[in-house]
DNA sequence: TCTGCCACTTG
DNA sequence: TCAAGTGGCAG
């Protein structure tokens, strides 16, 4: 990549797992094997595989670009992984992120991305909180964690709760996993969480594809977009009819079609390339094959007083959310198929069932304010989160202030910072997902938050409340 | 660079 | 039949 050679690269880790069987990885109906592990406070063992890996990586040795509209627009590949060991009876919410990569801006041409300038300033970071959270360790283990539904837009006023991003910028998505079980002291300093990374999933948010060899990828990939197929003389015939014209018809993918150089754009680019992922929080995995590579440049996001985090729930969830080009595999298990089960009673009777994602938005996803409770009708409501409060407008305007340092809420804190300009200092890499022990940084203030225009009726969308009240914070449900 | 519309697909 | 998700393309 221009500039340096600019490509995605994976962050610096801080403990290999060499028992790391990539091979497993490869095949789709192939359960991944362990590679990571969270060390304290029972997130010990906790390994999480992404899925599709192969596919990943396809798109990753040619610069993985993801559409972003203004409606949102779905990540594909879509986002799956396979997560171990948990304690099954444990509870735990699963979220993702998306950061900023670095802090340029970029641009195709000459059939390669390259550095044009520097990035604009991030959107707030949001968080989108797998609609099946909380969810007891037996849950989340059982099946692949889709994230199907989650949507990125470049819209910075986006009412839904999608990932806000820029256009022509990279970024990074990241999974945490955090413990939300109360006897884990969870909605307090103690709450156990880990994060995950794979940089393989990086990408360059797009209006519209640049790289036309990502175009062909997402076309023969993704089932929807199977209109756009074939080549031969049949489909240019076909496509002939369609377009009005005359055959034989140049597809328009060829007209289009851009010599693209060989290797990846975003890291290394070697076949069989790196898979890595990492446990910010003091342990990073990866596989063999990243054992083998230097580490890049690239690194965990720090902490952004200036950065803002919302908070989004809704209780809608639809029965489907697995990822429409894996419709063969052997964990296809939409969370969606996975009603509540006896473990997992904590779900609110009414409400088992309609459960939909929940986006954090913002410089400050105060996790640890957020009990297990909390979460919506997804979970029993403790006194102090009785719902009270009609949605008011949604708003990025700073949030209101909480002066507790917490570890949890630089998980959601991370999100903006670009991920290349913390390595040398960012104090996630060695992070544990213990008892958070010493604030690393100043915390910037958590606010009451109000989301959704009540014009917009976002189905079941609530609002957060944090009054630092012992971490307890509280939910207004929309009326 | 972005938007809205289109034809097409899946479920 | 329909809603939602695709990339293409004109503007």
């Amino acid at each position: 990549m221009a500039n340096g050679g600019d490509r995605f690269s994976i962050p610096e880790r801080v403990d290999i797992d060499t028992d790391s069987p990539k091979e497993n990885l490869r095949e789709n109906h192939t359960p991944p094997s362990p590679q990571t592990t969270c060390t304290p406070q029972g997130m010990e063992g906790i390994k999480v595989y992404l899925h599709e890996q192969e596919l990943w990586e396809k798109f990753h040795e040619v610069g993985t670009e993801m559409i972003i509209t203004k409606a949102g627009r779905r990540m594909f590949p879509c986002y799956k992984v396979k997560v171990t060991g948990l304690n099954p009876k444990a509870k735990y919410i699963l979220l993702m992120d998306v950061v900023p990569a670095d802090d340029h801006r970029y641009k195709f041409a000459d059939n390669k991305w390259s550095v044009t300038g520097k990035a604009e300033p991030a959107m707030p970071g949001r968080l989108y909180l797998h609609p099946d959270s909380p969810a007891t360790g037996n849950h989340w283990t059982r099946q692949l964690v889709s994230f199907q539904k989650l949507k990125l837009t470049n819209n910075h006023l986006d009412p839904f709760g999608h990932i806000i991003l820029n256009s022509m910028h990279k970024y990074q998505p990241r999974l945490h996993i955090v413990k939300a079980d109360e006897h884990n002291g969870f909605g307090s300093k103690n709450t156990a969480f880990c994060t995950h990374l794979f940089s393989e999933t990086a990408f360059i948010a797009v209006t519209s594809y640049q790289n036309h060899k990502i175009t062909q990828l997402k076309i023969e990939n993704n089932p929807f977009a199977k209109g756009f197929r074939g080549s031969d003389d049949m489909e240019l015939h076909r496509m002939a009819k369609i377009q009005g014209k005359e055959y034989p018809v140049v597809p328009r993918s060829s007209v289009r079609q851009r010599v693209c150089p060989t290797g990846s754009l975003f890291g290394g680019g070697a076949r069989g390339g790196l898979h890595p992922y990492s446990c910010e929080n003091g342990v990073t995995s990866t596989t063999q094959d990243l054992v083998a590579s230097p580490p890049a440049h690239y690194s965990l996001p720090q902490p952004d007083p200036q950065e803002h985090v919302q908070v989004y729930h809704s209780n809608k969830r639809k029965a489907d959310d697995s990822c429409p080009a894996e419709e063969h595999h052997l964990y296809r298990k939409p969370y969606t198929d996975s009603s509540p089960s006896e473990d997992e009673s904590y779900y609110h009777p009414s409400e088992a069932g309609v459960r939909q994602p929940c986006m954090f938005a913002g410089s400050e996803p105060r996790l640890d304010e957020l009990s297990c409770t909390t979460w919506s009708y997804s979970c029993p409501l403790t006194p102090a989160m009785t719902p009270t409060e009609p949605y008011t407008t949604f708003s990025h305007q700073p949030y209101c202030s909480s002066p507790q340092n917490s570890q949890l809420s630089s998980i959601a804190h991370q999100g903006s910072p670009p991920l290349g300009d913390s390595l040398s200092h960012s104090p996630y890499q060695t992070q544990s997902s213990g008892p958070y022990q010493t604030p690393q940084h100043p915390s910037p203030p958590f606010r009451e938050y109000h989301r959704y225009p009540a014009s917009l009726s976002p189905p079941h969308y609530l609002t957060l409340h944090t009054h630092n009240r012992g971490g307890v914070p509280e939910w207004s449900e929309p009326t």
